[in-house]
RNA sequence: GGGUCGUUAGCUCAGUUGGCAGAGCACCGGAUUUUUAAUCCGGUGGCCACAGGUUCGAAUCCUGUACGACCCA
């Protein structure tokens, strides 16, 4: 880092001299607005038309790159829109034409002139009077290879962004993707709610959190790991149909599917069981898929899925037994450490749920690659959903995998609160993630009576991942974590 | 946490068997009135990620550290 530092200095120095210039010439080279008649797409578009009356239009942008030719200056602008050609004539502006050498690649400037075709057909503007926006003090990246150093993209967003255009429309695409999840919802009746990312007491999921110390309190709080237990308090106090659009932490590392902080949908709806939620996830991945998509077909990471409903059922217990050869709900501890042996699956820290469930990534999860509900998992890794109507082992729960990736996990929502709490104290007894002490709170909601209730919870930066073809999730978020530079 | 790979100029990258540190773009100076990766002439810029070691001599070989990517856990 230090090794360049002269060098940059020098061409701060150059560029902070040429701040002087603009200085002495009563020209602030951070002014406060500019008034732009048109953005460069918008002349793009209205091309004709302004040509033919002589228009003089206003716009502003980037200076991405200058060819000077004595009397006469090429200059390639960029707004976020698109790029444009301007073109100076030391005969059309006089004096003024001398200033534009105070002027670098990276500046933010004004022109105004009349739109014209360049003999080689390049739309350009022929600029009559030009301002500076905002002067740029650092060399941008090479405008021809742009900037690869994924380092530095991720801790440097905006310089990729600028010298990346295609990764703005990735992240415009993630906004979209947002908006139709947002849309489909409230379209579907669900009213979108807020509760508190900072909690006295996490939970909803199985993760560790991140903890702070509220100073006004005096007491311990947590950022929340997942919003399960207040949207649930919802629908206790009377609503039927929410949903959140939540950012959840989870203080645990970081890969390829894995930032600390992430966001989710969780949707709850009243007298509904994990059946009507499944008819919901096919109803929102084809809305998805219509709006964002020219087919019900996706491609991730080189392999092509179709869309057709109804998705694939498979059973959680009955597929890991057929890999395994034996029993998982009636197994002994010994049976079930023989196996993750066996699959190079440290288990000596691992509850039997844990166990079970990294079982399951492993012989199963990661080979579904069409669209997938896996059904019906082993009560013991799922402590808030609602013991299956035919099996007292398995609660109904599904999972929707793609890709080998769980997009969406959803219950039949456990409602009996002596029931609920019995799965906390066991949660609790096993030292399992995702728990510190029982709510008592969520509890005595519970006990006010909750309604028979589906709830879902959709992972948006997989989501995103998968659907715009982005192989790591810190593609799809603008400021991943990353370990301190240096 | 483990394994593999990477880190050389602001950016993108070369660097042969261990023998003076290179190119393009950017930047600086000059020329240039339709260029568009403009062109032409000249120039500045590097503790080769960091710390040790081997060697007459290390960007290059060895060890460790940091950061990153991928794979595994």
């Amino acid at each position: 880092m230090t090794l360049g530092f002269f060098r940059i200095l020098f061409t701060m120095d150059e560029r902070l001299n040429k701040v002087t210039e603009l200085h002495k010439m009563k020209i602030n080279p951070y002014p406060y607005k500019y008034e732009r008649t048109h953005t460069f797409a918008e002349l793009r578009e209205s091309f004709e038309k302004i040509s033919q009356t002589a228009e003089i239009v206003a716009s502003c942008g980037r200076i991405l790159a200058v060819r000077g030719h004595g009397k006469t200056v090429f200059a390639t602008l960029a707004d976020e829109s698109s790029k444009m050609q301007v073109y100076l004539r030391q005969d059309k502006l006089g004096d003024r034409f001398k200033v534009f050498e105070l002027f670098d690649i990276g500046d933010f400037i004004g022109v105004k002139g009349n739109v014209f075709k360049t003999k080689t057909g390049e739309i350009t503007i022929l600029v009559s009077d030009f301002t500076i926006l905002a002067k740029n003090l650092r060399p941008l990246p090479e405008k021809w290879h742009g900037l690869k150093d994924i380092e530095i993209r991720y801790r440097k967003r905006y310089l990729d962004l600028i010298a990346n255009p295609e990764i703005r429309e990735i992240f415009k695409e993630r906004t979209r993707l947002v908006g139709l999840i947002r849309r489909f919802f409230d379209d579907h009746g669900f009213v979108e709610m807020e509760t508190p990312i900072l909690q006295p007491i996490y939970g909803g999921g199985e993760a560790n959190p991140f903890k702070t110390y509220y100073n006004a309190l005096e007491r311990d709080m947590y950022l929340r790991i997942a919003d399960e237990l207040y949207l649930k308090r919802l629908i206790v106090g009377g609503y039927e149909k929410v949903y959140e659009i939540c950012r959840d932490f989870r203080n645990e590392g970081i890969d390829r599917f894995h930032n600390p902080e992430f966001s989710m949908i969780e949707v709850y709806q009243a007298y509904t069981d994990y059946e009507g939620i499944m008819d919901l996830v096919e109803c929102f991945m084809e809305y998805l898929l219509d709006n964002l998509s020219d087919s019900r077909t996706m491609v991730f990471c080189d392999r092509e899925v179709e869309f057709k409903r109804p998705f694939k059922r498979i059973k959680y217990t009955e597929a890991l037994n057929e890999k395994l050869g034996f029993d998982i709900l009636s197994a002994k501890e010994g049976e079930l450490d023989q196996s993750c042996r066996t699959h190079g699956i440290d288990y000596k820290v691992l509850s039997t749920g844990a166990k079970i469930d990294k079982l399951f990534g492993e012989l199963i999860q990661k080979h579904i690659i069409e669209p997938t509900f896996v059904i019906d998992h082993p009560k013991v890794i799922s402590p808030l959903a609602k013991v299956h109507r035919k099996d007292e082992r398995l609660v109904e729960r599904f999972e929707f995998i793609v890709f080998g990736t769980e997009l969406a996990n959803a219950f039949s929502e456990l409602n009996d609160p002596v029931e609920q709490r019995k799965r906390f104290e066991t949660q609790l007894a096993q030292k399992q993630e995702g728990i510190s002490e029982i709510d008592e709170d969520f509890l005595e909601a519970l006990e006010y009576g909750m309604p028979p209730c589906g709830g879902l919870g959709i992972g948006i930066d997989r989501l995103a991942m998968i659907m715009l073809n982005q192989p790591s999730i810190r593609d799809v978020i603008l400021f991943p974590q990353l370990k301190k530079e240096k």
